[in-house]
DNA sequence: AATGAATGAGGCTTCATTCAT
DNA sequence: AATGAATGAAGCCTCATTCAT
């Protein structure tokens, strides 16, 4: 045990972090208790007591993690200067590529209910709707603002879309007929009705 | 105790599917236990095992039911006669308002991943499917089939969209400044691109 | 239900009987509960007690059903007329082979202490000690009674070394280096000791 | 409760042990339940997983004590320098003195099957395994090696004799008219034979 | 900064048994 | 002769958390 707290150096906040993730990942959210933590960091339980407030507070902190690593790849994804509809589909793509590469992580960020969870600290969803304005800005070089169109709207609609396609996913819902690459393809295809206004040919009655 | 026990003359397994959605519904998935939906219920945990084998028998009875209730809501939306557009818009909005209506139903059906749960039974899934073979008998008879289009693929899209927008209200992510029957309306509106195919030309706006 | 129900033709009884031993054999002890009884048989728990006062009754009858077939096995082996040290040796080895070939049943005639299970009724004793009775005159044929014998005590001494060796083995305490024919033989061997006065050659002191 | 968590100032561990050793004596090894030990000793069955990783690591722990205490029994009547008859002699009557005075711990080194326990860990065997070798050693002090004489399968036999005679009085399965003294007299006795050759004379008596 | 001991609540499940029908 | 509904006790175990050190 000695030789495990040894390893890690004094970062103790930084270890368990480190293990819950990888505890989240591996072996789901049941796995993420305190006790389970503490043994693969190699604390005990109470320690951990020092450095997170609770579970949840720790839960939070892995949410907050996830965010901002969500917030790079799509950072990377937007800010280069591919024209508008590349770089939205590279965005969708890459959002939904972090969703399939870390379900679990996925899950907390945006599966979990309040009811599961002391509700996520008002102030860090401020950095979690960075994300969508990213989405609200190409949708708004792409469409400007009118009547008919609110980018940030839009960003929302867009984003759930996104969510469903994983959230199907990862629940294991998507028929086995078709190929994950297969359907992420569609749903990147239905994605792209965003950027134009709707066709004023069918809907009539209404 | 005997007079709750009194109040649920004979049907205990009706009482215990009920509190089991209620406490769904109110204090979310985790909450489901023998032992508190038996208190709830005013019986023995044990007497639960009488007509449930084990508690994903329980969930599983929940989700037939939802599954059935929802088929109803849609073959209602679909078997009529009015057109394609609005027949499609009215079962997008049948789904939604199951979903909105029935949030411990719905979360069960569609949130719940394998590893919480014993595998829901095969032969149960082939009635979930059916939901998705009137979404997509609408689709086919919008647009047939094409080497551009699948019917069945286009469902689950569709279904993943709608998908989505249920679970980010579940989860209460959606920016409150957007009423719900706006994010609704949006949603559908962007559900309907599916009926049409996918503009060939390039988005116009630079 | 109905159909197992059927097969059993009046006879329940009977069938609790059958399925309790088939299930004491094939799944252990532990696997005899009133429920799994039931369950194999095509019947209700309840129906069981209307044939057995509880459980221990139930098991009672068991090991009755255990002494006679080993009475039966012992009496074959020893009415016969080979001559003494034969038949010895062959009483010897029909029990060993019927301890054998039915561990759990064994267990359950010799193993259970009272604390375990109601008092075995007092007068099935006497059934049981018959069996000892025929190793009792066998010895007393082969070495007469005397103030240095008493075949009575002769029998339980074979009987606890017997016992022994078959406690051993189900219990998976003899060393794997030594195959159970092996083993078996050397505790044969041992018995047939008891035919003969002691050596008086050795012991001096005391 | 608290003043029964005085009594035992310090050392839960300790009181654990003995509380179970008390109830297997007293109750049978189906007794031995957590939450009975916990009650026993006056603390919450949870505290007992501080000290013992499960149940079955509390009933090893048993068993390695009783192993212990045997082993020095056994060794103590081994060491010293008495001629072979007599010490063979003191080494089966310790081995039975143990076994009388020691049911609780008897039983569960003894008597319990593998199916009721999980295994227990395979290097605690080679402890065990200690105490048939000093009787292999004296054994083979008293008759050598020889194609006719094993010492090491001649000490397992003698061990289920003495097993026997010890699982026969605990599970009270002796005829009362002959008393315990008297049984295990001649169940030394008879453990005698194996110190000499078996005749090779047939027996005389008819 | 960290630990070890302890707790109370609660998780799912199985059991033998009873009672009214 | 048999059932179905129900119970209360108990089984093992895990959890988040606290408190004294």
């Amino acid at each position: 045990m000695s030789t495990i707290a040894m390893a890690r150096n004094g970062d103790l906040r930084r270890a368990i972090l480190d293990e819950s993730r990888r505890l989240l990942l591996e072996e789901g959210y049941a796995s993420v208790s305190m006790r389970k933590v503490a043994a693969a960091v190699g604390c005990t339980a109470t320690s951990i007591y020092l450095h997170f407030e609770n579970k949840d507070a720790l839960i939070h902190a892995l949410i907050e993690e996830g965010m901002d690593l969500l917030h790079e790849v799509l950072l990377e994804a937007s800010c280069c200067e591919t024209p508008v509809p590349e770089r939205y589909k590279g965005m969708c793509r890459a959002f939904l590529d972090f969703g399939l590469a870390n379900r679990e992580y996925y899950e907390i960020m945006f599966q979990m209910t309040p009811m599961e969870m002391r509700r996520y600290p008002t102030e860090k969803y401020r950095k979690a709707r960075r994300n969508l304005e990213l989405f609200a800005e190409v949708l708004l070089e792409a469409r400007g603002t009118s009547t008919d169109f609110d980018p940030a709207l839009g960003s929302i609609v867009l984003w759930s879309q996104l969510h469903g396609a994983l959230s199907l996913i990862h629940a294991q819902r998507v028929d086995k007929r078709y190929d994950t690459e297969v359907f992420i393809d569609s749903t990147i295809a239905h994605a792209m009705c965003l950027l134009q206004p709707a066709s004023t040919s069918s809907p009539t009655h209404s």
